[in-house]
DNA sequence: GGAGCGATGTCCT
DNA sequence: GGACATCGCTCCG
């Protein structure tokens, strides 16, 4: 949970395509171990989830409803399961001095040249679609390592509000406030 | 603009 | 066999 409010205002780099995309993660729901029945960590270790009980700072990529990914990052110790899931990031054009970002998540996404930026990474899925991310080019990436393709980084952003809610889509443990995003962002997933 | 629903793979019971 | 940390399309008002 500490994790999922602290990584707000960071950015989301990827180089592993012919541009660096980058997005400011703007929306990130907290999911526990043990004592949490709707993480997928909560039912003990499995080949699927490995990379949770792992050290923290690493990709958990896991398909879902049979079409799209989701992109998480491990948070507890190693040995214990936990992680905070991406929801949302705002598309930044340029990174390191390199443009084209948002025409290369545009692509990736199938989405036209006019659509608007709002919709190229709010939500889960949108967002390992506009990073061209999979499980098996992603998963058990180091997110901390410089030379890693996929990488978190601080670019000194002071964030705004932070609201919480109830974790969208979950049926279990669903009254629990573990989702959080910028109250001043309009690259939020759902309503706004 | 909102509710309903189908698509479709993998994991767990 | 059913559930699933989703999305986008269709239908209805």
């Amino acid at each position: 949970m500490r994790v999922a409010r602290g990584i707000l205002g960071k950015l989301l780099v990827s180089t592993a395509g012919p541009r660096p995309l980058a997005g400011r993660i703007v929306e990130a729901e907290a999911y526990q171990g043990a004592d949490d029945p709707a993480a997928h960590a909560f039912a003990g270790k499995t080949a699927r989830n490995a990379v949770l009980f792992g050290p923290p700072g690493f990709a958990y990529v896991y398909f879902i409803y049979g079409m799209y990914f989701c992109l998480n990052v491990s948070c507890e110790t190693d040995g214990t399961g936990g992680g905070v899931l991406f929801r949302a990031v705002e598309p930044l054009d340029s990174y390191a001095g390199l443009p084209g970002g948002i025409a290369e998540m545009r692509e990736l996404r199938g989405l036209s040249a006019t659509s608007p930026v709002a919709l190229i990474a709010s939500g889960p899925g949108r967002l390992c679609q506009a990073y061209g991310i999979t499980r098996e080019n992603t998963n058990g990436l180091d997110y901390t390592n410089p030379a890693s393709p996929l990488r978190i980084e601080d670019d000194g952003y002071r964030v705004g509000k932070i609201l919480a809610t109830p974790r969208i889509g979950v049926r279990k443990a669903a009254e629990r406030p573990l989702r959080f995003y910028l109250a001043d962002s309009v690259f939020v997933s759902g309503k706004r």
